[in-house]
DNA sequence: CAATAATATTCCTTTACAGGTATATACCTT
DNA sequence: AAGGTATATACCTGTAAAGGAATATTATTG
């Protein structure tokens, strides 16, 4: 862990849509299209973010059918650990994370229930 | 502190200057001169960076004379004191900025000493 | 007031990246 | 193989910001 990997956490950290879905995925696995549904932001701006969580490790991704369950990554750093932790704090303060978590609470998150209607 | 506010800390924390001088700016209030010598950074560079750490309340200034002393703020929030910590613990392990602590502890930073040739 | 020192700002070029539209890819079902 | 669904990528435009060169600002000293 140096200089340069701990500037590109916060890089992946200084995005509010990425930030949301660090949230979302401080909770559980998740496939891009709950994380879009419960965001409710459009497919590719989630789908590029991921990417971008993606490329800098701090996500992993698996297929499963049709579907990509993305989840935080295993060798997660130190750093990122914290600052999820302050996250989860956040998230009782801030209406928007509050609000994300609780559709995340009120939506099926089982992968068959990946129908973009519900 | 709403997720916008967390976004721009974020945004201060992903450059490594930025982190250098806010790891040196954890150990003391610093003078410019002082730190650009720590760092062996232009002065445009240095004073950029600490305007911008100004202008999102992360870093606070007071003149002196000739010369502006930067502490980190009072009323910084409690993400940035986080990863201040987590800076700390870090400038153990990288040589970046452990030698840059090591090269503060080498520097008289009294502000009669802001001669740039000292 | 002139000269000097410390710091800030302006102007410029380059790079990163956010977000949209359109399209491609991967997988499944029939 | 064809069509559908989930996700990714390419291309485009706009914006933030990094860093350098030159210049401006602010305060001190003679």
């Amino acid at each position: 862990m140096n200089s340069e990997e701990l500037c590109r956490v916060y890089r992946c950290l200084c995005d509010v849509t990425r930030l949301r879905i660090l949230n979302l995925l401080g909770e559980d696995a998740l496939c891009v299209c709950h994380i879009q549904q419960v965001l409710g932001e459009s497919q590719v701006k989630i789908s590029k973010h991921l990417a971008y969580l993606k490329s800098h490790r701090l996500v992993e991704s698996e297929r499963r059918a049709n579907w990509m369950i993305y989840r935080i990554a295993d060798a997660s750093n130190p750093i990122l650990e914290e600052n999820l932790k302050c996250l989860q704090d956040l998230s009782n303060e801030d209406p928007l994370f509050m609000d994300d978590l609780q559709r995340l609470q009120a939506t099926d998150t089982s992968v068959v229930c990946c129908t973009t209607s519900g």
